[in-house]
Parts: structure tokens; C-alpha cells; sequence
DNA sequence: ACGCCTTGATAAATCGATTTATCGCCCGAG
DNA sequence: CTCGGGCGATAAATCGATTTATCAAGGCGT
């Protein structure tokens, strides 16, 4: 029921490639309009409400000004962990003021077999790949469609653009924290495997450590992951360890991970930050909610988003890329569970629902 | 540069009609095709790797198979209320199910003027609004357009469809326990005026009060929201309150409006639940991180999302609807923070990054 | 006065599907 | 023997834009 551009050539009395070229400020030197004839096209379009029908237009232009963000689970908003959501933030922020559209897919459901290529389709201009696993096959697939896409969290590999936070630095201030502190056995929960930044951080404990001459401890570094579960687990195994083994402080692979830790601790009775001094990493906002608060490495998830957008607008547009594979900075966010602030000094600083609401 | 219809046909050595027709399985009586050359064409598609340009589609068939989401803020998942994130959520879940992509819209930015008319264009077949306000003018856009849509947690209008939560059970539920566990003066934090939530709530508060023969004291009804700063300031007015006047239990508006009257209790050196019983709303999963853990009203957040994209579906593909105006059921949550379960008792059953990655 | 360039504008092709109208052809019924 | 109908398939129209090729005037220089 919408009007169509021929419609409104019709009402201004021109043709529809008159109004195309007047609307999208077209500078050809094939077609002109008259000043007169334009101010007709626009009366015309603003007295039938006429908006260009973006799948037309699409089909023609061979653009869509839509991006695709790709989640890596299903459950990227429920999951506990606000990774995604706080990225999906910063791609959404980015993408308003680049006047692109989000198309969202989360999961391997569409990602598997005939259903993974559907997605991948001519519809989206590019894609934000977040934690994409090394071997994943939509690499693949965004190569023979030509899709442009840009990875958050992946290790940079020749050719593809990636977006990263300084992982190894992050996890050299966490240790340095502690050290500076007085703790000189440090526990480090390494986070899953495959993902791409437990690595970097693991070496950035160890380069901490090194440099105030500490020992590297093989004992203190344990296997966990980035959950509570993990943290819980990692912690009950720490407790059991003989006294004169046992670390003084703990830097947690991530923020539910340390809370995890926290729980664990507290039930064996032993206080935070008297009998163990810990780190988490995120600074997500319920670092602020446990007691003690959490001192946690912050990075700046949402520039991680807002950056992809930005470079993958720029490769959709054909613009250059000063650099592909920035590694954006992080920063300690220091509160009570090391000692180093007092308990309930940073109160969070929650905004409930905000004011930006649609009209 | 993907493979196109017309190539497809020429090397099944058949026309781009018999293509379509074949790969989509048409069922009419005009266009036939033999056995023998379904396979040729299978064939052919298979070797080009072809998949139906979906844009192209789109424009014949006006139909897109995409369905919009629209979220009320823009900071709609760093918003540190989950809701945003969850019913996100189960909109995914469903919109998989059903074969539909996703387009994701937040935040007013996307909502104003021109930008307001863009969104709502004929790249999507239909819209699930999320808590939308009562006169917004998203409304009038999808009539004028002929967009069919759904809203989530708005106030059942004639013709509209909706899907909402039965807060006023809810607030029964929750008011209920506290007069079960002996509390006489029981405060109410309302949430925000304007959410359609709020009202209801109350109602099934004073309901609950009313049916055990309690007085209705309105000085126990306190507007607050839904953030943890209102209901850290609600908390310190009824810590300011004379003793004979103040409550002994608290019915938050939601689980962060309860956090934040926990911290103001805790600060003011009372205890929970010995002094202050309190319920909170929504049983996000930080409701089992608090000390003591926080007994919530729990209510089926990804349900809304599934049902109101099962609903626009059928709406979208002109089905009957047997109810328009679902209203899902609401249950409790008892932890410790009223004293009815002991401290510790359920610990967070998180889940970390989860198995179902893409490939 | 003739050709040339600029201005203003339109008809028509294109994008890649879906869908309708149309066309042979062969077979069986009358 | 002819006519109707079912089968198999294709050409062509359509969806609503963008974009290219084309064309008609009019102004200007020589």
C-alpha cells in the first residue's frame, strides 16, 4: 500500500528517475533536475509519505545497509556473563550513527549445514564475528560470498581484520596488583582454552611475576573457565592445598569466575581480603555488587563493538583501514577484595531504565 | 559474483520458472516439472552452490521473513536489568524456530522523524515491541503501513495484540509470602509510573494486604523504580522512619530496586531478613548472588518473547489467533532474604560460555 | 548558419527472483 | 477425425527501485 516512486513521478508530473536522482542528491552528469521540477518531486513525496522501499533499492544498488552480528551462543544474552550483551551495545551505538541496520544470529542453529549459508546471504553488507572460533566455517563461507567481516576476539591471522583488547597487559596488572600488594604466591584461574584471550593474560601473569622475580609456580596456575561453576571448583581445590603451598591471592579468569572463587571461600570460612586477596576480569557490574566489591581488569567491551563497526564500514565502503587488528587498552578497576579499597566505598552506579526511550 | 537463477537454469539446460518452481516445491497447477529435470536442476543448483538471492525474493514476493525487535533504550543490554537481554532471548529462540531472521532496533535514536519511518519499512514482515509506551507513535506508523505487530508488557488495547505477565498475581504472590512468614507491615516500592507493570502490582499488594484483614497504609507504598539507586533511596526514608511506623518487610519493585534497599539496610547496620523481609521481582540470576540470596517473583521473561514471535508469525502469515492477549503466569521464588529458606542454600547454577558455539 | 556543448528530462535496461499467461504435444473420448 | 484436457515447460510480466543511454532544446562561438 505504500507509495511507489512511480507514483510520486506521476503526482510531480516527471518521471521516476527524476525523483530517484532528486531524493538520493544524485550528482550524474546523465541526469538533471530543474530546480522547479524538484520542488515538485518533494511536494509530491511528502504528500504521499513516500519512503524508498529499501528491498527495491537493495536489489538495484546491490547494497543493503544492513550488518550481520554474530553471536557465539544462543544463550549470548541470558548467559550470565555480559560479555555479548555490552558488545552488542556498542555494535548497535555504532551502527545508528553510521545509519546501517543490525541483523542479529546467535548460535550454531543457524549456523549448521543449509541454514549456516542462508544466513550468510546476500542480505547483509558485512558481518561482526564476536569469539569466533579459529576454525569456524564461516570464514569460509564469508570468503567465496565476498562477505566483508570482522572478527572481536581472534587472534589476528594474515589478511583478516580482527578487534582485540590487550589481554596479555590486563593480566600483568592484575598480578602486578597483587604483588604490589605483598602477596608473593599468586593463583592464576585460566580461562576456556579455545578462547582466544586466556592465553594472553596466562602469559601476562607469568611476564608480572618474572619481572618482580617471583617464582613461576606451576602449581598456582589451574585449569577453569569462565563461569562460576569453574571458579567454585577451582577454589574448593585451592583451599584443599597444605598451608605452606597454599597462594594469598587469586587473579580469576573472569568476574564469575572470581565470584565463584568468593562463594567457595566464604563457605570455608576464610575472609576476602584478609585470607585471600582476588582479581576478576570484565569489571562487568555485579563487580560492584558482591561483598567485598571486586577489583577487576576493565575492558572496554563496548569499544570493542563500537571499533568493529567502524572498520567494517569502512571495508564495506571501500574506505582504508589505518589499522586492522587494533588492541584496544585496559585499565584496573581497584575495589575491596584485594585490600587495596575499602569495602562499600564504590557504591554501583546502576541508571535503571533510561530515559532514552522511544518517544 | 553468487549464482544466479538464470545460471542455474541455463546449465540444467530448463528455464529460471522451472528452477523456482522445483527448488521451492510449487504446488501449482500452471507450472509442472518432470522428474528427470528436477534432478538436472538439483544437480546444477548443487554444483553452483546456489541459494536464492533473498532480496530479489523479497521484492517478488513481498514478503521478507524478517521480523523487527524493538527495545525500549538503547543501552537496552547494558542496562544492568537483564530483562532486554533475556526476552531478546527467547525471541531468537523462536525466530529460529520458525525460520525467521532477525532485525534488532533500540533506543529512541532509531525511532525519531525520518529515522522513525525508516525502521519501520518494508524490510520486515512484522514487529515485537518491548514494553512500548502507551502513545508511542510506533503504533500509528505500523498501522499506516499495514506492519503487523505485537507488544510485550503493554496494557491490552482493542485489536491490539499483546503478551503480558500476571503482575497482579505477582504482587499477591509476593505479599502473600510476607504475611505467611508474619509480617503485618509490609512496604511496597512501586516501580516506574509509566511501565504498565507497576499498577498491577500494586493492586495485587493491596489485594493480599486486604484479603488477611491487614489495613492499607499508604505511607508503606513508596514510588520508587526499577533501578537500584531508587531503591536504595526508598530504603534509607523507611530506615528514617519511627519505629512504630516502619516496616518489618519490603516488596521491591524488582531485584535491583531490592539490592539497592539491601545495601542501604546493611549500611544502616540492620540485618536481613531478621529486621527487614524482602522480595524482589523479576528472579534475575544475580537475585542468587546477593547475601543472603534475594526471594524473587519469577516471572517467564523468554516465554514472553517466544509467544509474542509465535503470535506475530501467525499474525504475519495471516493465521487465526486463538488469544491476543496472553497473560503468562507468574510463581516465587523463596531464597533467604524473608528468612523462609537458610542462607547458602541455592547456589547459582550458572552456565558459563556455553557448548552450542558455532561449529 | 552550422555545429557543439550544456541543460533538462525520459525511456529503457537492470537487479534476481516469483508468478501468470501461453504454447506445444499427446492421448483418449465422442 | 476432431476436440478437449492434462502434462511439461517457457516466455514474459511483475516487484520498486537505480542507472545508463538517448533525446530535445537552447545558447554560444566562429
Amino acid at each position: 500500500m505504500a507509495a511507489t516512486i512511480k507514483e510520486v513521478a506521476q503526482l510531480a508530473g516527471t518521471s521516476g528517475a527524476a525523483v530517484s536522482a532528486t531524493l538520493n542528491g544524485s550528482r550524474s552528469k546523465s541526469i538533471r533536475v530543474s530546480a522547479k521540477t524538484r520542488e515538485r518531486i518533494y511536494a509530491a513525496a511528502a504528500q504521499l509519505g513516500y519512503l524508498p522501499n529499501p528491498v527495491a533499492r537493495s536489489l538495484a544498488t546491490g547494497r543493503s545497509r544492513v550488518l550481520g552480528l554474530m553471536l557465539p551462543y544462543v544463550e549470548a544474552f541470558t548467559d550470565h556473563n555480559p560479555f555479548c550483551a555490552q558488545v552488542a551495545n556498542g555494535v548497535m551505538a555504532e551502527m545508528v550513527r553510521a545509519h546501517y541496520n543490525l541483523m542479529l544470529y546467535t548460535g550454531a542453529s543457524v549456523l549448521n549445514g543449509a541454514k549456516a549459508a542462508m544466513m550468510v546471504d546476500s542480505r547483509v553488507d558485512g558481518l561482526v564475528l564476536v569469539i569466533p572460533p579459529p576454525d569456524s566455517p564461516v570464514f569460509l563461507k564469508c570468503e567465496s560470498r565476498k562477505i566483508p567481516y570482522v572478527s572481536i576476539l581472534r587472534a589476528p591471522v594474515a589478511g583478516a581484520v580482527t578487534v582485540n583488547s590487550d589481554d596479555f597487559r590486563g593480566g600483568q596488572l592484575a598480578t602486578e596488583h597483587l604483588i604490589s600488594l605483598g602477596h608473593r604466591r599468586i593463583a592464576h584461574l585460566i580461562g576456556d582454552e579455545d578462547v582466544v584471550t586466556s592465553r594472553p593474560r596466562l602469559e601476562g601473569y607469568r611476564r608480572a611475576l618474572a619481572e618482580s622475580g617471583l617464582p613461576l609456580d606451576d602449581s598456582l596456575v589451574l585449569q577453569a573457565g569462565f563461569d562460576w561453576k569453574h571458579g567454585y571448583a577451582a577454589a574448593k581445590g585451592i583451599l584443599a592445598m597444605p598451608a605452606s603451598k597454599r597462594p594469598t591471592a587469586i587473579f580469576a579468569a573472569n568476574d564469575l569466575c572470581a565470584e565463584g572463587a568468593m562463594r567457595a571461600i566464604r563457605e570455608a570460612g576464610a575472609s576476602i581480603p584478609d585470607d585471600f586477596a582476588i582479581v576478576g576480569y570484565d569489571d562487568t557490574f555485579f563487580a560492584t555488587m558482591t561483598q567485598p566489591a571486586l577489583t577487576s581488569v576493565r575492558m572496554p567491551i563496548e569499544e570493542l563493538g563500537e571499533t568493529a563497526v567502524r572498520l567494517l564500514v569502512n571495508l564495506v565502503e571501500g574506505k582504508a583501514i589505518a589499522d586492522p587488528n587494533p588492541v584496544l587498552p585496559v585499565s584496573l578497576s581497584i575495589r575491596a577484595s584485594c585490600g587495596a579499597a575499602k569495602a562499600g566505598l564504590t557504591p554501583p552506579s546502576l541508571s535503571g531504565i533510561n530515559e532514552d526511550t522511544y518517544v
